[in-house]
DNA sequence: AAAAAAC
């Protein structure tokens, strides 16, 4: 019997590579959509983070183009540029001693370079909007050979800012062309873009009402906003994640938090969109080689990174909405594995968290420290009520152990710890702490050389911009959205 | 209440 990849008509040479990365059994979003790809059917692709979405359809690419034919045939479009390299890493593994050669089309990166790579006519190329439009105005890059065009992260890459560069290049091509779209969310308004660039479409959604993975166990803390650097301290100390990705709105607030996080001993770097080019690839190169323990990144982190190593995400702001929640906790959590999504709120900001818990039907559980200790303040009240009881005398007492599930290489438990599992009733209680403390498994890994990330250098240039634009972009996208009849 | 993406 045909099982795993063959059985979806995926050649023994590609079977044979995946086996060497120890992937043998495709995923259920594989399974269902690579059979459509092959057909040639225009796709929609929905499952959730780390689910194997880029497979899906980086396989059928491959089977799609003639590697014997001198020109591009496939095109990758994504939103962000770490994203790019990761997929070109993704499909150039597969690609080895084959004939077919891909190219990445990136803003930022040397447009000479790259048009210099497209004189070596690779097959398939992977970019964002704004470069790959650039080449085709410049000449370098021609449509015309173009067969099929993924779109990842497609509620994103057709918000407004790239979504004309992308609608022209829809424009520039031949009508046959195949489209996939792929996200792990599908707002309504993507439904018009379907509408309006796609053929008889063919949706192929995985679960669609569970949109965070099982694996995922979300967390929130409480305290002032000028309290939340050193929560985060406590809660690395405690956690001590292998590594973790600590998300934060605004740009301007990076350069400050990093520094501060530096100060208190963290071994962290910052990635915001507006980094050079050099830093951008320091941060994400030595996160990638877990070099620091954590990267402190805007939303340009948010999406489609797969970086095995990420424990933890933490939200030192509230993500912008449920979607925003949904990519940026789905750092973590990938393929099975286990992760823990904590956002760390103001009091003014548990509503926010309580509208994502409800709008994904999840539960985020409330968690306190206390003296470096993790508290289920649901779960205490029980147990002082139980104690109380004097038929629950007994039980009252917790007997010492490991901290649940948290203990890993390296992490010795630095604090006190209780944790409490409402959903399986398990409880442990460490009680060694304060003699492991003097151990403590903060083996705070060497500061990062301790520079700066120069944001200020670009503040000014970005406020004049603001200035002139006038209303921000997205509330344009808004406006736009709820005054426009559907084509 | 924003980020990203072109030079």
């Amino acid at each position: 019997m045909i099982t795993g990849f063959a059985s979806l008509h995926i050649r023994p040479d590609y079977v044979k590579k995946l086996q060497e990365q120890e992937i043998t059994e495709p995923s259920p979003i594989q399974m269902d959509a690579i059979p459509p790809i092959l057909e040639g059917k225009d796709v929609v692709a929905q499952s959730q983070t780390g689910t194997g979405k880029t497979l899906a359809y980086c396989l059928p690419l491959l089977h799609k183009v003639d590697e014997n034919a001198r020109e591009v045939q496939a095109l990758v479009l994504v939103p962000t540029r770490e994203l790019g390299m990761q997929i070109v890493h993704t499909l150039d593994q597969l690609v080895k001693d084959s004939g077919i050669r891909v190219q990445q089309l990136i803003g930022g990166a040397s447009i000479e370079r790259q048009i210099d790579k497209l004189k070596l006519k690779p097959q398939i190329v992977v970019g964002t909007p704004g470069r790959v439009q650039e080449l085709v105005k410049l000449r370098k890059l021609k449509l015309t050979g173009i067969r099929t065009v993924v779109v990842d992260e497609v509620d994103q890459v057709f918000e407004l800012g790239s979504m004309q560069d992308v609608e022209a290049l829809f424009k520039g091509m031949l009508k046959e062309r195949q489209l996939l779209f792929f996200s792990a969310t599908l707002p309504a308004p993507i439904q018009n873009v379907i509408d309006r660039w796609m053929n008889d479409p063919h949706y192929v959604r995985v679960n669609p009402e569970q949109r965070t993975a099982e694996t995922l166990e979300h967390q929130y803390y409480v305290c002032q906003e000028r309290d939340k650097i050193d929560m985060l301290r406590r809660l690395v100390r405690h956690y001590n994640p292998k590594g973790a990705i600590v998300f934060i709105n605004e740009t301007d607030d990076i350069g400050e938090a990093v520094a501060k996080l530096q100060y208190v001993g963290l071994s962290v770097e910052g990635l915001y969109g507006d980094s050079f080019k050099q830093e951008r690839a320091r941060a994400m190169q030595g996160f990638r080689a877990g070099r620091f323990q954590l990267l402190l990144a805007t939303d340009v982190a948010a999406r489609g990174l797969d970086l095995p190593q990420v424990t933890h995400v933490f939200n030192l702001d509230p993500a912008i909405d449920a979607d925003h929640y949904v990519h940026r906790v789905g750092r973590t959590g990938r393929m099975g594995r286990k992760g823990t999504a904590i956002s760390i709120i103001t009091p003014r900001e548990q509503f926010i968290i309580d509208k994502f818990a409800k709008t994904l039907g999840i539960t985020i559980q409330r968690r306190e420290m206390s003296h470096g200790r993790v508290i289920d303040p649901e779960q205490e009240r029980t147990i002082r009520h139980e104690a109380r009881k004097p038929s629950a005398g007994a039980t009252g007492r917790v007997r010492p152990a490991e901290p649940a599930g948290e203990k890993r290489e390296g992490a010795a438990g630095s604090e006190e710890v209780r944790e409490t599992k409402t959903s399986s009733g398990v409880r442990s209680e460490g009680l060694a702490g304060k003699k492991q403390a003097a151990v403590s498994s903060f083996t705070a890994k060497p500061k990062t050389a301790g520079q700066q990330p120069s944001v200020d250098k670009r503040k000014v240039e970005r406020d004049r911009d603001r200035k002139n634009k006038g209303a921000p972009r997205w509330l344009k996208a808004k406006q736009d959205q709820s005054g426009k009849p559907r084509a």
